[in-house]
DNA sequence: GCCAACGTTGGC
DNA sequence: GCCAACGTTGGC
């Protein structure tokens, strides 16, 4: 199959792009949302993501990174001592799974949420459309290239 | 299967 | 901190 390209969130007090390019690669545990889920268990290795930073000053994207292993069961899932833990995922049937992502890059500068909003050429972008909170979520190959195409530009005043 | 109550997300 | 939007849970 063909490389597909994806937008993750995190906030950054929880983990930022910054912590990513820190730590190299990192395990994508504690999504708890069935359709991201879903996505994260389509991922394959060498498939690229934005990453983007939820709940902060500026929310918006900031770099870029690659899914770096095969999707795996979530264990944060099966440790009750984790805030994660979910009591109905079985280690033999397990309920939640994660990606490994690593680090690419940042992005130039942050393509802002607000800009994003504001881009006609982005109607039909998840992330910007009303209400949707999913944190896990598809770009097109066509969508990927225009926002790369946005790095570069410098931000509306 | 319906739906109200509740919890979470995330922009502002 | 507020609150709108949405997902999940659980009683019936």
């Amino acid at each position: 199959m063909a490389k597909q390209y994806w937008l993750l969130k995190s906030e950054p007090e929880e983990f930022s792009i910054d912590d990513l390019k820190r730590v190299k690669k990192e395990p994508w545990d504690g999504v708890r949302n069935y359709q991201a889920r879903n996505y994260l268990k389509s991922m394959q290795i060498g498939d690229q993501a934005l990453f983007y930073h939820s709940n902060t000053e500026v929310p918006g994207i900031v770099g870029i990174m690659e899914v770096a292993s095969e999707p795996y069961p979530d264990p944060m899932a099966f440790d009750q001592k984790d805030k994660h833990y979910d009591p109905k995922s079985d280690p033999e049937n397990p309920r939640w799974f994660l990606v490994e992502f690593k680090y690419v890059r940042h992005t130039a500068r942050t393509i802002s949420l607000a800009e994003l909003k504001d881009d006609a050429k982005l109607e039909d972008f998840p992330l910007t459309r009303r209400g949707n909170r999913l944190s896990v979520m598809p770009v097109t190959a066509a969508q990927w290239k225009y926002l790369l195409g946005l790095e570069k530009k410098a931000p509306k005043a």
